[in-house]
DNA sequence: GTCGCTGCAAAGTCTTTGCAGAGAG
DNA sequence: CTCTCTGCAAAGACTTTGCAGCGAC
């Protein structure tokens, strides 16, 4: 269903994660503590957008005994987004949502009516946007695109609207 | 300087983008006050995308007597934006931007450093959206896209760091 | 052992809401 | 006149911070 999901490689995937994160931490005299080793992996786990509220429920859920603070969630994700392993999405709601930066780059397609986020990378436009910025004379660091509308499945239960 | 202001319509312009407004209260029965028309009026001639503490704060700047309050600010926002007035815009910081969505659709570049935000449009993307969309079987509502670099001033500014 | 990390609760931001008087239609 | 708006202040939602004990190294 999604040509993008590999699950063989996912375990590899992740233990480069984890190893990069322990690096990380190690450089900048940090401890790797159980707390952030559940963030990351809820965080590769969930394959999806999780907002800081989310993912401390999810934590909660499925490492009950950690009793993890909702602070501690927070000291993670900005320690991950300011290392550049995670990104943070803010698309127009209350409050930002994190994915893992590790994956490649893509832009994100979102349901109005579910929700859903779905996502996708057209070279085309990769390379029109780095055209642009040229002309315009910056030096493009990152960019992000985002597409509303309304999804296929919901386009189908339109009707009960 | 920058092609695509055009100083003869701006009156013509604003003076569309009131009567609208205006109209849109009526319809709703909504009524047409003060405050509403002076936070329409610096939407518009500040060029620029503003916060609404910002906005709040050109209006005492501009309209002392008013003594218009934030909240205010805040309720006129919110119901310029669902009348689909004006857009927010989100970009990773705290709270959100505003600008006329009167304007055509057009697309930003931001300066990481300055934080300034230059507007454009690309033909080319806009149609490769269109496509993308389509191909995943969504039905496009709209689209916004960021890029995110160093604009000329700061890169010659660089050395300072 | 040391020094960073964690959970808790308190403090900050930014935004929304309730209310009584002001003002548009 | 009526019914919506407004400013104010209080309440909410989300995020950050201070602190004392806990745990990685």
């Amino acid at each position: 269903m999604n040509a993008y999901t590999d699950f063989t490689e996912r375990t590899v995937e992740y233990n480069k994660l984890l190893s990069d994160f322990k690096q990380l931490l190690k450089d900048n005299g940090l401890k790797f503590t159980i707390q952030r080793e559940v963030i990351l992996e809820m965080l590769y786990s969930s394959d999806e957008h999780l907002t800081p509220e989310a993912l401390h429920h999810l934590i909660q859920e499925k490492h009950p005994t950690l009793n993890t603070g909702i602070a501690t969630v927070y000291r993670t994700l900005s320690l991950l987004e300011e290392s550049e392993m995670v990104t943070s999405l803010s698309f127009g709601a209350q409050g930002k949502k994190y994915e893992l930066g590790a994956k490649d780059h893509h832009d994100h397609i979102i349901c109005t009516e579910c929700g859903t986020i779905t996502e996708f990378v057209d070279e085309q436009i990769e390379q029109r946007q780095k055209k642009i910025t040229e002309d315009l004379g910056f030096i493009m660091q990152e960019h992000s695109m985002q597409i509303y509308g309304i999804c296929e499945t919901c386009q189908h239960s339109q009707t009960t609207k």
